[in-house]
DNA sequence: CGAACGTTTGAGATGACTCAAGCGTTGTGG
DNA sequence: CCACAACGCTTGAGTCATCTCAAACGTTCG
């Protein structure tokens, strides 16, 4: 179940590989702090279960998610090349993650050119997702945001093998999602009710239906093929 | 002054192999197209003059910048391991390309593991710019988001030898600025009455003066870690 | 049982938007 | 050389989406 993410095809030899170099698996509470923003880091991380986000708090402690990662994603392989982050990272949910230190990936990726590049193309889908979401907070309204978010978490679960198209396991809070979408809590709030009023989808903590995909896509200007669904 | 994206020091032999690799340099009027959203690219390029940037427009036509370039910069090679684009790329003033085919670029690349990381690395730096700009539009007001962009800009033009830290060439109109802020126009430009009133910048196209780079930098929230100005 | 947390609802304030018009500059064609 | 179209900038008035502040409700957990 390890390392799914869509559109980066491994073959068996090379998940080895990287499974290999896992050195620990180490679990965290939800609402943990696993990076600060600015921290020098030294390893990349499978996520195996839970949910991970990645963050840029203002002066004032205001805090807006750039990111959210499920199940399977290689996590900090960015942070390989890197060095330091621009941002914190922080579970949202228990989370239990895989430890894969920079050293032994150079020691992997450096004769694999084929295999780099196949990790270099997953970093880019992630800078893909950066620009949906900018997408959504720039240029939609509430209902919108929330929308494209969920339907957004929909394919990505599905492609996890975490959802059957219909409902799935979303334990976030409406205050992560008013952080995702760039709102209020209290905003959140009414936008879902809007959402379950209009018949598209249903919060039922920790749970979302989708009731109605194509209008929910619709309502949330939304187009899968930034999640290279079907690869490259 | 190709190839001087901040954070990748190349040297004079990996420089002249891809400056070596151009097939062609290309000139592009304001305004115009490069690649449409979707496309299939065979090719990447090096911005040598002019200002390009990348989009996602909504069902209605409505137009989200997702990043700007500047000169100097290797612009596509995140579309190198890429293939198609989930976004379009076009000019805002008139420009000037270097194009350099995807198929040289892995004749390149492939022996090149440290090179290949420089690049990657450089791709990084972009997906950490989307962040930041996610903040922006997620977190701040009007007023901050512009006072934030017009600090980004005074930084990366002052990396690529286009500004003395005071005043630059912007050549972006106000609606660029709109569609790069999540704003309309007209509100922009209360925005830039409002900066200049309070002392912190002003626009006199195509140039950006700030007066007060410290206010500034503070009512735009801004940071400018995420540009690894001083390397990785 | 009480504290902590997430959710829900209401009332009022406000930042940003919409629509509309006017102004200045540039470029073009009669 | 003037007239006018095109474009970007500026301003005003009114509207609306979202925020702020405040309170209450239901669970869960100790």
């Amino acid at each position: 179940m390890l390392l799914n993410r869509r559109g980066v095809e491994l073959t068996v030899e090379e998940r080895g590989l990287l499974e290999g170099a896992i050195t620990e698996v180490r679990e965290f509470e939800p609402r943990k702090t696993i990076v600060e923003a600015g921290e020098r880091v030294s390893i990349s991380t499978i996520l195996i279960d839970g949910i991970l986000c990645r963050y840029i708090d203002d002066r004032k402690g205001l805090r807006q998610l750039v990111s959210v990662h499920v199940p399977g994603e290689f996590v900090d392989i960015h942070a390989y090349p890197m060095r330091h982050l621009d941002h914190g990272v922080g579970t949202l949910t228990a989370a239990s993650v895989a430890i894969v230190p920079h050293e032994a990936l150079k020691q992997i990726l450096d004769p694999r050119p084929e295999l780099a590049r196949k990790l270099w193309f997953s970093t880019l889908i992630g800078a893909a997702m950066h620009r949906a979401w900018l997408f959504r907070v720039g240029r939609l309204d509430a209902v919108g945001r929330v929308a494209h978010f969920v339907c957004e978490m929909g394919v990505r679960m599905a492609g996890a093998g975490l959802s059957d198209g219909k409902a799935f396991h979303l334990p976030l809070t409406q205050s992560d999602l008013a952080e995702i979408c760039g709102l209020t809590t209290v905003h959140v709030n009414r936008v879902i009710r809007q959402l379950r009023e209009a018949g598209l989808c249903i919060f039922r903590p920790p749970f979302v239906e989708i009731l109605d995909a194509a209008a929910l896509a619709r309502r949330g200007d939304f187009d899968p093929s930034y999640l290279y669904v079907d690869g490259p």
